[in-house]
DNA sequence: TATTGTTATACTCTATAACTATA
DNA sequence: TATAGTTATAGAGTATAACAATA
């Protein structure tokens, strides 16, 4: 149908947008803070609790390998910390120093505030809408 | 008003949550065809047409001096060209070659479609929704 | 003087392949 | 044998500062 194929690429299209609209956002919030969109993102994945290099390189979407090296940056700034598993010794944790959590929130907070901005103009019902539509992409 | 707030950053967490998504899918979809994702935002940019460094660099939100050194690898690849602009002397745009073009289109359309898988099970109704306070979040 | 684009330099991000240590 | 993490290496992305050519 022609119009459905119309509208879909319509969407694609507004995500599309939407995800370098953001990443600028996320970077421009970074940046003043001192670090890279990819280091604020590891930081702010690790508010939850500890992780080990495995899952944290998989929920990073990055090789292991590649972790390494940038947990090593933010080791050398005593913003992360290995710290040893008791239960499996090739294992380790990468947790937030004191330093890393504060910076982690400081990320986070700004980050909210800045999407909340823009989406602060949207109708509470279209709020809703959005946040249930997305959370149902997210889930496939 | 507690509402509205816990309401904000839920909207907040699953934007940056699907901006996460779509830049893995990105990267899953520019592999195959031998780009990294900011050479394939590169190629679609240009699909529309040609442009100059300062307004390209600008649109991809990087340093002109950064888009100097992607420009010339994907110009080794015989992806783009830089071609005279006769208005300004100093100035170049940068263009499709038909094999930049024909790769770009590939990435659009792969792009789309991974899209429209993942949001082809939503109502048709949130479909236009969603697309409705999107576009107006980006001309914010 | 201001603007366009490049060069030089230094970091960071990333993947692949090979490796060590432990399970 | 399989898994956790690292090392070595190479290439790509990025910013800052200084520069050449043209407007």
């Amino acid at each position: 149908m022609v119009t459905t194929t119309a509208r879909d690429s319509d969407l694609a299209s507004a995500l599309v947008q939407t995800m370098h609209r953001l990443q600028d956002l996320h970077a421009e919030t970074s940046r003043p803070l001192g670090l890279t969109p990819q280091q604020a993102h590891l930081l702010c994945v690790l508010i939850t609790g500890p992780l080990g290099m495995t899952e944290l390189s998989r929920i990073l979407s990055i090789e292991r390998s590649s972790l390494t090296s940038m947990v090593d940056r933010l080791e050398r700034r005593d913003l992360v910390a290995r710290v040893a598993n008791p239960a499996d010794r090739r294992a380790c944790r990468i947790e937030l120093t004191p330093a890393g959590k504060d910076l982690a929130h400081q990320c986070h907070d700004a980050v909210v505030d800045r999407i909340a901005t823009l989406t602060g103009d949207l109708p509470a019902a279209t709020r809703t809408t959005l946040t249930t539509a997305l959370k149902s992409i997210l889930t496939q």
